[in-house]
DNA sequence: AATGAATGAGAGTTCATTCAT
DNA sequence: GATGAATGAACTCTCATTCAT
């Protein structure tokens, strides 16, 4: 008897095997950032882990499980991370400054988990259900961003722009930072942030 | 005696095989853009090339070999329409439009391609030898643009900014446009275009 | 978790993978005997080993393990059994005759062994890491019995001759003898040694 | 329509024909010789000889056809240098001489003949048409030097001692050379075939 | 709750052989 | 006679998944 999720909402699960998913988990974000998402089988992830490959279609019914849960444990962390930043800001730039500050320096104290994810949802560009929730994922977060653009305009605080391609590009621009931060690592990460920031400062803000 | 496979370099190839070449690099990109890069098993390309499996190894020695000839086809036939839109500009300005609008045009009108060699270079991240090629075109394009701004900074034009940061976002923003306007089949494309040259405009201009 | 394939060396295993291993490796044996080397690939190995084919695999990282390991089983085997016959010999002539009997009564106990591995040393003359191994196995056979006879020279037992000319002409003879025995399986096997040990007593012995 | 043996017999070939033969067989021997059986495969051989692979197949029903006349060329060739050394023998001690330094020699002077029909043989072991050829050839050659022994010992000229054995050893030993000289090319030719037949004439000599 | 041996489907690749030209 | 593009069967190897323990 699994104790996988099953249709119709998720019951219960045991200390116990919370704790072993987190663990599997955070070896297959490991195991990702370090071999790459082509190579991650299941023993190697087990391996790592220190368990049976076994055990993680114990706990996690398909493959895509797992990576789904790897994406939506990632997200929280970083969604956790950047509220602290956006929250109680004073204004529209300001809100705007502080997602893309926050989460530059989220790739720069977590690349292993960007890149996991990155390279997940580059390949689950054919699995089905994985597909879904990453689209539906990113779909969310893009007309959150969308939204605080038209409030900004109406707001008076940003310019007349088209407000999905504006969102779509600033996700684009953030999403880049944890390969060049790979590709460069003596990159100055604050000072990195900070550009980013203003050049979509300029772009928003009213003439 | 493969036409492929021989050390040195390429030799002439017949017309047939030309074709062939062709014609499986074709079903390559359709079939990646339909079904995904993981999907595209060599057993799927060659049923929409309408050839046997065997055929493909035999025009390609290695897989690796398929997929960067599909990427070098896709770059060439890329730069070739993007040259024609920035050569000539009057200004840095006005070149940096060019090609972010001659991009954007590109993608609606060739969106496999766009898909395919997207998925390509994410896929590459572990076989090696794909990986360097794909990164050394991938830090070419970045170079020159990083130059080009530069050469802007230096002519007056732009304003003083990091001209790798902007670099890499302007790369990243028209490589989300694929994706874009897939999802959203609708979009005026060239509001799209436009949008996006104002943002970066804004985003470089000497305020 | 696969058995084979870590780097290092070889960790334990486990008493069921023990059994597995020799299990196939004597399959293999039986298979090659049978069908000769060319025609046994792992689906015929694993049909007459009562397994699935990617059985093999699991427990042999590579074919070449395989048969690297079908050579080291048979030739320890073979060493088990020649050792009683030339140990405390008090001539070397007498240890000569002891090599060339136990060989040849090896052969005659265990035909499929032999067959097995002189057409893996034949097969391996291409794939270079088992070449390697074969040819180092060979060549230490041939200087173990070069010295021996150079040394049976020196104690003037022995007639003066190339003792590397002799030591190959011995091991081809004895190497000969499963084909011949199974091609004429009614062959008096003792006679049949002492035929071939007589041969090289005359050839070797000091007139 | 195929120009090739048809049960029941050989029709004649035109000149053109033959000296395709001859050239594939060539092509087939230098290149078994250069990178081994198992990879010598049509398009190798066909590459050596400046033909298409589809040519081979057309002079030569099957691979085993070619193969097989590749021994029957070898063969031919070594037997027509053989007898001008064991023709005319003075005695059969003589003529044994003959034959060990004849081979010896032979060896020495078509290297690459001698491991190609060494490997064919190897490998044709499972070849069912093949190997019953390779192995009615190899009896036949048996039997002949079983028979000299036979009338050796008749005339008195041998000692008593198992023919057949003798035979087999002494083919063994010859069979042995062709590996021998490659692995170490300095051995001087001449002296080798002395002692080998030195070896064998004191093995057989009346004492 | 956990193991790890075992399976089976599918991958890329090789190659003798066929056949339209 | 000759080509070389094309096929199809066979190969080794990979791996998520299953299941007896």
């Amino acid at each position: 008897m699994q104790p996988e999720n099953q249709s119709g909402g998720q019951e219960k699960r045991s200390f116990i095997e919370e704790a072993r998913r987190g663990q599997i988990v955070a070896a297959t974000v490991e195991t990702i950032a370090e071999i790459g998402y082509a190579k991650s089988s299941f023993v190697q992830i087990a391996r790592r882990a220190g368990i049976s490959p076994g055990l993680i279609t114990y706990h996690f019914a398909k493959r895509e499980e797992l990576m789904k849960q790897v994406m939506l444990t990632v997200h929280d962390s970083m969604e956790q991370a950047l509220s602290s930043r956006t929250e109680g800001s004073e204004s529209y730039s300001a809100a705007l400054r502080g997602l893309i500050e926050g989460f530059v320096h989220y790739c720069a104290e977590h690349p292993a988990e960007l890149i996991a994810i990155s390279q997940i949802a580059d390949a689950a560009r054919d699995a089905e259900a994985a597909r879904q929730w990453s689209d539906a994922q990113n779909a969310s977060t893009l007309t959150e961003l969308e939204d605080m653009f038209r409030e900004g305009q109406e707001a008076g605080e940003f310019r007349e722009f088209a407000p999905r391609v504006m969102a779509v590009s600033v996700i684009a621009a953030m999403e880049a930072t944890p390969a060049e931060l790979m590709a460069r690592p003596d990159t100055d990460v604050t000072q990195y942030a900070k550009e980013l920031a203003d050049l979509f400062e300029l772009a928003v803000r009213r003439a």
